[in-house]
DNA sequence: AACGGGTTTGAGAACGTTCTCATCTATTTG
DNA sequence: CAAATAGATGAGAACGTTCTCAAACCCGTT
């Protein structure tokens, strides 16, 4: 079998479709949709007749009447994110079993992208729409599309004000559950590796990072250990970035004995950095990451967690933004998913400085 | 700042803003889309009462008759895959680039899913349609679409009979490219752990999977040596199950002494069973891997691949798509971008057999 | 033979744009 | 001062569906 491209091809209508089956339009669109009631012999006509001509059904005219677009709009900061990419392939499975397509925006947690991409998607007349934030700060945009009657849904950080569903993870908690586990061996010098803005707004629950920066804090004076900010790195989302700031940390004259990186991007950095200056993991520096990678347990040693369920959350944002279709009027809730510690080989007791 | 959603949010259209203005709708049209001629006052005030109304252009009327949809359909075997995750990454900021959005859709290597999703897509009259392939014998549905005019680039491979635009690598020679280190570390009992289907078609261009596994029998033959079929492990593209093929494949009678994996998560699967296994790389199993992952640099030892530039073929694969919405009558090309092996740690000489 | 109820069908409005064409106004030119 | 020209505007068709409503039809009952 072989195919060409023909140039010229106009696609064929109901209207056609129907004059080949000796019908109307409207029995056309019947018998192709379905619904109403036609004789069974007159169906077959006008199915037959479609498959002929090669009829598609044009789902834009169809959505202009209809008014729906299945379609869902997701604006995230990278679906190359491991942590996005794990949300967004639960987010569109479970979109695509309700019959809806997924239309997927990278803003790279830039605010600007963020505002275009859903004032395109709002043009676009998604059905709903799901957003992880790239701001706490600067959301007129989200507060428009909420008003405009849009059903949205907020993935990974709520806004305060902003009374949309939401879809987070204790950011708090998984900050202190990263650095307890480093605290209870011992160190007490222990650096954080965060892309998070500490001149932001103070509520926790604005970003997921300084959530996580929060909780790392409470973890230490709990513990009644000084909260030293020099050594809270923050820096923008890269890899590169948090490679070249945990270098920094550990070429200081009194570097930490163990390391938070709060996500997977910052582990990795940070994990480089450490490889690079030959140090051992955890006999040198200790480590605990947030938000797992499936290549961590392969690492010698492996690294610890605290693992924060990705596909569970994508999954959850589009069951409610489902449900939000469904009932209009439903009250809007903030689902938070629980966090867990999985303790791996990463953390050990804390080295004599300047051991290595 | 607070909002709540309006239920009733009935949104506003071109003619009510018209009518607002004072001006007809032709007119509203013109200073909204800022094309044909008028005069400036008359348009500040469209743009005015626009504003105030709250307008949001309605994106599908206007596509039922520009015919243009401004987006682009892709169609994957998983975007959580690291490989299509970053090509798609790519594309879509190309297609973005282009004033496009990308409508997404995973099929998990099953023809079935990719059937639908590509109907979906031609439904919603996509300007332009992007598939990897998940089988090289049912085609039917790509036909379709190519001769139905849709402009369609092939990512990954290549179809024999189907003059699309293709955006493919050389895999024998990565299968090639892959094996040579280890047989120049004197490896004579390698093996290869694959999602590849041997049972298809013997064109090696059909699927990424097969070609490697040529280009790995063919490296062995050059260099002298049996092929054993035993050694090419079959089974689904799921880390699991390269996992537990690598446990079989190293529980053997007469175990390789060197393991190539065709994919990342093959070489992830792979990893986990050496590490259950407590085998050392590159003392007791050597390892190369095609398609490159951000975290094989930090493993002990880093772990060689053939490198695969998947961005590079997603954006690549967004120009073609983009070129031939522009030129329709364009000759069809296919673009065979290069792979380059990456020489880490992860090959020595062969163990004694039993040695470990 | 007339009637009633259900099924099957068709005509045509509606969705919200873009775009062609004709009209009208202001400005320049002979 | 009339005519030509360019610019600004409006009326209305078109895009391809869905869906309402009324008409036509069929069958059994009185």
């Amino acid at each position: 079998m072989s195919s060409s491209p023909r140039p010229g091809a106009t696609r064929s209508t109901l209207a056609e479709v129907a004059a080949a089956a000796g019908v109307s339009v409207a029995t056309a669109a019947r018998a192709l949709g379905s619904y109403g009631s036609v004789r069974p012999e007159t169906a077959d006509r006008v199915v037959e007749a479609a498959r002929r001509l090669r009829y598609s059904r044009n789902g834009l005219a169809r959505s202009m009447v209809t008014g729906r677009t299945h379609t869902l709009g997701a604006v995230v900061a990278d679906i190359e994110n491991p942590f996005f990419a794990r949300a967004m392939r639960a987010f569109s499975d479970v979109a695509g079993q309700a019959g809806c397509q997924v239309l997927l925006s990278n803003t790279d947690e830039d605010v600007g992208s963020e505002c275009a991409a859903v004032e395109v998607l709002q043009r676009r007349r998604v059905d709903g729409m799901l957003v992880a934030p790239a701001s706490p700060v600067e959301v007129a945009h989200l507060h428009r599309v909420h008003r405009s009657g849009t059903p949205l849904v907020l993935l990974d950080r709520a806004l305060p004000g902003l009374t949309a569903d939401s879809v987070v993870i204790d950011n708090v908690l998984a900050g202190r559950l990263a650095t307890e586990p480093l605290l209870a061996a011992g160190h007490r010098r222990i650096a954080m590796v965060t892309s998070a803005d500490l001149d932001g707004p103070d509520d926790p629950r604005a970003t997921p990072g300084l959530g996580r920066v929060v909780g790392y804090r409470q973890a230490l004076r709990v513990a009644g250990v000084d909260v030293d900010d020099a050594l809270v790195s923050t820096g923008d989302f890269r890899t590169a970035s948090a490679e070249q700031r945990t270098h920094a940390l550990l070429a200081g004259p009194h570097p930490p004995t163990a390391l938070v990186t709060t996500d997977s991007s910052m582990t990795l950095g940070a994990l480089r950095a450490v490889h690079a200056r030959g140090l051992r993991i955890p006999d040198d520096v200790s480590l605990v990451g947030i938000d797992d990678a499936d290549w961590l347990p392969v690492l010698d040693p492996p690294v610890s967690v605290v693992d924060q369920p990705a596909a569970q959350l994508g999954a959850l944002a589009a069951g409610l933004l489902l449900r939000r279709l469904a009932e209009p009027g439903a009250p809007p809730v903030i689902r938070t998913l629980p966090v867990t510690l999985i303790s791996r080989g990463s953390v050990g007791p804390p080295g004599l400085p300047g051991d290595h």
